[in-house]
Formats: C-alpha cells, structure tokens, sequence
DNA sequence: CAGAGTTGCTGAAAGGTTTCAAGAAGATTG
DNA sequence: CAATCTTCTTGAAACCTTTCAGCAACTCTG
C-alpha cells in the first residue's frame, strides 16, 4: 500500500478550510470509496510514527442540518435551586431526593424528579465534594498503561471498587518520574479517596507525605516495608529464583538477566532472585550477565536481542531471563529475525505470563503472578483503610508461579 | 511449583488477625526464603482464577517502630486561610500566589510559598473548580484497556493534553454498556473538560445529550455524522475491503469474519467492507462466512479458532478476516494448537496491528492504524472545542494501511 | 509639589451543594 | 379531644476557593 501524503495534517490547523464535498482528487480508488473528501497531503511530516505513513488524511465538516444553531445551551446548567424552584419545594428536599430518597415522601419525590429530568440537571460533583468532604472515586496510577499486566490488574481494581459502589481513574505514569510526581499531585488535590500505585522507584517519601496528610496509598506489586500503607506484591525475588532456577536446571550455565533502569522496584527483585539461584547453586556471580534496557518495553527487548545476537557465538549467553514479558517478547522477536534459534541456541524466559506469552512465535515459559487478584486485594485494602477506623496497614505477598512453555523447553 | 492453598484468602478478612512474626509452618522452602510469615491457607477459592492456583499469600502488618500513633494527621489540612494567617497576608494575596504569581511581590511570595510549605498546604481542587468553574482534566472513555491499540490511543491522547497544559483519566468501559453509562455519568458530574470516547454502540443519543449540556465529546475511532461532536476515526470499511482483497488475491475463496458483537460500530464496519470486496470481486455473499463472538478478545477468538477448526477440512473457511488482532491471536494459537497449520490450512489477517501481532507464533498480517496519531488529533481537536469561540465540529478519518506476514503469505 | 500612574494588597461576595436543628402537618394514643 | 409521636419539609450555615472593585502607598511627570 504505497503512501501518498507523508504524514496527516495537523486537522485543527485546517479547521474551516476543508471543504465538504469531494472537491480534491482521490487518493486510491479504495481510498475515495467511503471518504468522499479532500485528501490534505502535507510536506514531510514531523517525525511522528517514522516508521510508517498514512496516507490520505480526510477532514470534513461533521453532517447535520442546521449549521447556524450552535455554541449555546451550555452555560447556565440548572442547579439544585431551579430544580427545588420548577418542583415548589425547599433546596433541602431536592438535596435529599439526591442523598436520602427515603425520607422523603413518594409525591413529592416524584415532583422532584420530574424536574431534574425536564431540567437535564446534573449534580455538580465539585459542590459535593466541597461540603460532604469524600470523593467517590479511587485512582489507580499505573507504571506503564501499555503493559497488558497492569490493565489486568487494574481490572481487578475496577471490580472490587464497583462493587463497593465507587469508581477508578487509571492515570498512567509511563515509566515517567515527572508524569507519576504531577498525577500524585493532581490526585491529592481532586482528594480522592485513595490512590493506587505501582511506583517508579523505591523512594517513597512523596507517598508517606501523600498519606500523612489524609489520603489512603496502597502500593501495589511492590512491597513497601514502612508502616505509613499498605502494600500487596508478589515476590519477585522468589520468581527471579524460579526462572534462574529451571535454566540452571537445564543445563544452562550463562545466562543474561535483560532489564531496566535499575530505579524499577521489580527489576531490581528479580535480579537479585536471580543472583541468588546462582549463588544457591554454587555458580559465580559473573555468570549472570546484565543486560540493561531502558524501560521495559518490547523495542527496548528488541534492542537487548541486538546486542545478544550480536555476541560472537562462543561469548554469548545460552539463555536469558527477561524482567517482563514485554522485553522477552521483543528479544524473542529480534533473536529470532536474527536467525538464533529459541530455545536451541538461546532460551528466553519472561515474567509476568501475559496473556501475548502464550501466543509468542515461540510460547514463552514465564513467570505467572495473579494479576487480577493483585489488583483486587490491593482496592479492597484501600477501602477497608478509608473504611475501618481500626485499620492496620498490612503487607500482603502472593506467590509467583512458573509456567515453563516452548522457550525454554523446547519439546512441543 | 506445586500449590498448597488453592487460593488466595480474602486479605481483609484476616486483618488484625495476622501474626508478625513467622509462626505458621513455611509452605516451601523457596516459598518461605523472602518472607517469613504465615501463609494463611484456606479452603478451596471462591472461583477466582479458576485455571490456576497461587498458593502462600502472605499476610504481615506493615513494619515501622511506633505502632502506636496512627490515624491522625489527616483531619483538617490547612486551606488557604491558615496559610494566610500564617504568612500574615489576606487570602485574596494566597490567592494570587496561585494562580497569578506574577503580580504579587517576591518578598510576599516568598512568605507565603514559605508557609504552604511549612503547612503542607494542597489546594482543593473541588473548592477552586466550582469557584473557578473549569476543570483541568480531560477524560478517555475506552473500550477495552486490555487491548494495546487503545492504550496507544491513549498515549496519543496523553501527549496532546500533557503539551496543553492539562491531564488525563483512563477510564475503561470494558465493553460494558452499563460502565459506560456509569462514567460518562460520573464525567459529566465531575465537569470535566472534554470527553473522548470509544463508544460502545452507535447510538449517541446519550453523547448528544453530554455536549448539548456543554461537556465537549470526541468520538474515537468511529465516524459520528451528526454534527454534535467531533470525531476521528480511520476508514474501516476500506480496512475491512483491504483485507478481503488480499485474501482473495491469495486465491482464498471461502473466508471467515471473526467479531463481535454486532453492537460494536467497528465489528459492523470492517464485516461491510469485507462483504464489499467479496461483491467487487463478483463472489457471491455467503462466501463470507460469520462467526460472531461475544467480545473482541484473546479468550473469544480461542473460543472462535475452536469452532472453526471443529469444521470438517471440507466445509471449513480457507481463510479468517478478525475484527482485531485480540481475537486473531486466540484464534491463531487454538487452531495452532489443534494441528492446522496457517497459512497453509488457514490464513489469518488481524486489524490494528498491534505490537504483539508481529510477534506472534506466526507473524500476523494485519490491517495497521496510526493508534497514537489517532489519539493525539482527537484530543486537538477537543482541546480546540473547548478554547476556540467559532470551533466547528470535524470528522477527520485516516486510511488504514494492510501490512503483510506470514499468517498470510507464508513466505518466510 | 500636585496630579496622575503604578504596584501590591485587601475584604467581601459568590459558586452549588450538603447538613442539621427546628418547624409543620398528620397520625396515634389515653 | 388534648397530648404525644411520626413523618416530611424548610432555611440558613458551612465547605474552600477565586474574583474583583477598591484602597494605600509609591513613583513619575511637568
């Protein structure tokens, strides 16, 4: 599919300017068939998506008739005070319909609701929260949204929140200090009820300032040992162990460790798991050689299979244990476009066991952690803390798990 | 790693409960190495993670010396008027330092900033929106967290609002018509600046209704041809075409559509534009073979490959168009794992393109969209809505482009 | 040095909701 | 039928900020 303009058009910047009707030329054949419009071809882009460019950008003006009418109803939304107003009855009595509806009698209920439906009045949410004080909703402050472990477990999340009636914000830090520090403040500042978070690195003082001043933290797969909250991890230092344990049992004798940076919670817990196998059976440190990324991601695997598969034979690992799926699938991806056979020539272990492991070019072996289970304890904690007057903050750690598959096996 | 617990307890259940130190017996010695706590078997679980089992969930309070003093702090955090008095200036000047710091003197700046600090004072965010009356947050309303295309939306998106000034909520719908409803609820409540959303079915009347009320919708990933909102989409019907147009150039004549449900604007768009091919190409209709699933994931197209590869080799579709690669990836790994081989027993084309579609057991061909691109604009253009007085709504679509693997060509 | 500008600060009002003590109306009891 | 309870409803205060007209104290200008 050749491409025709380089890169889209910035489509605010053509605001106005499109014209409806197919006045341009079509790009493709295919392309005019259901976007009669003008194809916007740009100079050279501005570097987004180097990789690849869509071509045939169409902007048209949204149908409809009236074209005259608009940029109106909005401002005045009707309040409590033109409902209590359009139904005759007091602020008090609208306020309670909302609140208590059973203390108040059916008819004039009736009367109430009627006039918030015929006024399309919605509760002003920031007024509520000023005088009641509590936020209903629950935020979950991911390390990296694009990772298919964490959405599981913030499904998790989602499901003990609804059903203790409360809603959650996924805010995703993207591995990104900056990113993770401005949503923590944003959240203090909405006052939440309480916040999730698997955190960048170990340095937790933004979260016990966040938590001495009122607002619940739960730190979620990592273990935080302070008593300002509560945390809910899985032992990675135990999972690190697992997967050094089954290459060393293999047979394997030098292996890579690929993760990254080293401010990460995980990648540090994993290694040292690692670390630990080795010592445990009486191999030398140097036998596990570290491989740092960048993020953890599936281009950073990408570029850790590189620099593997670029190892002459004899100096090259037999097999790597990657700190999550992501970088276990990009390595996997390169090593094998490389032309290295897996898991003859290098072994691959991953950790997480994402639902993608299973269905890699060669089946992942992994190491499992209960995603959604993590998150669900972790929001139940968080509840019986806002909750429960007594509450003690608590460590709770579940066991990984190794699924062993083809990557290392090799017998399928 | 054999399980001892068949599941996790309920953590909350046992809290208080929880001994310090390590009286139970260890469930495994590896299990027992990083933390030494009892493991709180209980009966067989209330079905969760019904495929595996995590045994020795460890429960500890948290550690820290004074047990002590706790639950306090918190109560009433300093607003602005204790920080006026403590800076001894008015709150009208507290005010300034906020949010016009450029009018108030650096030595009066200076002693105030000095005593927010020493109060830890954290601006409430409900009280300034309902006085201010603008929200700083935008909110993404996706279909499904758990599939990376909308996460790279989202990424697009979180550019966008983070380059404006303003941030982001993740919220996801789970292709829940109910959560959808729930949110754009709480949403509106909260008065939030603008709202994108994938939406779950076409029926907009519930987003007609959102930006006749002033909150500014984009719809996502879907063309909206009413002129209440923006929208932004890619031309589906021509990815559908695409697709088909491939598969019958490979010389397939029967051929699959794997999606649902029909409810989902994109399953309908991509099924037309398959219809579409068939008919340019003079093949009759049923040559399109249905097989509706009842979501768009991974577990569905399991479930999907199943059913297929069920089908006598006589009666079964050479081929398989999925509505994204979610489903493509179930179905690939079942029907691997069943014995057909693909492409030569049957070929798969994926849509989205997604980052694992290249990396699965057989490279994936797929339909690719500028996820980010998609994203990025669609937030410009709410962030133009929201800022611009004479804004004009706008469909903008972009064209898919077909990327070619070996789940097709088998080349490689 | 009077008048005109500037600069920096103040104080009160306003924003939409919830809460709560207290009142009104109606039902029950002795 | 008077007294006591119940059941509903009311009105004002409070929540924490922002806004804005106005004021005081300076600094120029001619």
């Amino acid at each position: 599919m050749a491409a025709e303009a380089p890169d889209a058009a910035d489509p605010t910047s053509t605001t106005g300017s499109s014209s409806t009707a197919d006045t341009g030329r079509s790009s493709r054949s295919a392309a005019a068939a259901s976007a009669p419009s003008r194809s916007s071809s740009t100079g050279p882009g501005s570097g987004r998506s180097p990789s690849t460019t869509f071509p045939a950008e169409s902007v048209r003006k949204a149908g409809g008739r009236e074209p005259g009418r608009r940029r109106k109803a909005n401002q005045h939304a009707a309040g409590v005070k033109a409902v209590a107003a359009a139904a005759g009855v007091s602020l008090g009595t609208v306020s309670n319909v909302l609140n208590r509806p059973e203390v108040v009698s059916p008819v004039t209920r009736a009367k109430v609701e009627a006039a918030m439906a015929s006024l399309g009045f919605v509760r002003n949410e920031s007024a509520r929260q000023l005088r009641a004080g509590s936020s209903r909703i629950l935020a979950y402050l991911m390390l990296d949204a694009g990772n298919p472990f964490f959405t599981d477990v913030a499904k998790g999340v989602e499901d003990a929140a609804r059903a203790a009636g409360l809603s959650v914000f996924l805010c995703n830090s993207n591995e990104d200090a900056d990113r993770e520090a401005d949503y923590l403040d944003l959240l203090e500042q909405q006052r939440v009820q309480g916040v999730l978070i698997t955190p960048i690195d170990q340095n937790s003082s933004r979260l016990r300032k966040l938590s001495a001043r009122g607002t619940p933290v739960v730190v979620v797969d990592r273990a935080i040992d302070d008593n300002e909250h509560c945390s809910v991890a899985v032992n990675d230092i135990l999972g690190g162990e697992l997967a050094i344990a089954h290459l060393l049992e293999l047979g394997h004798d030098r292996i890579a460790y690929v993760g990254g940076p080293n401010t990460i919670g995980q990648v540090i817990d994993r290694r040292d798991g690692a670390r630990r196998a080795l010592r445990k059976a009486g191999k030398p440190p140097e036998n596990l050689i570290e491989l740092t990324t960048g993020a953890l991601t599936v281009a950073e695997g990408r570029g850790a299979g590189q620099r593997l598969a670029g190892l002459p034979a004899s100096r090259r690992p037999t097999a790597a244990f990657c700190a999550n799926d992501l970088l276990a699938l990009g390595l996997l991806q390169q090593c094998v476009s490389l032309g290295l056979r897996v898991p003859e020539d290098l072994a691959i272990v991953g950790y997480d066991d994402i639902e993608f492991a299973a269905a890699a070019a060669v089946p992942l072996t992994s190491v499992r952690q209960p995603r959604q289970l993590l998150g669900r304890t972790a929001a139940e904690l968080l509840l019986d803390e806002s909750s429960n007057p007594d509450h003690e903050h608590q460590r709770v750690t579940f066991t990984p798990e190794l699924v062993v598959r083809t990557s290392t096996r090799g017998t399928s």
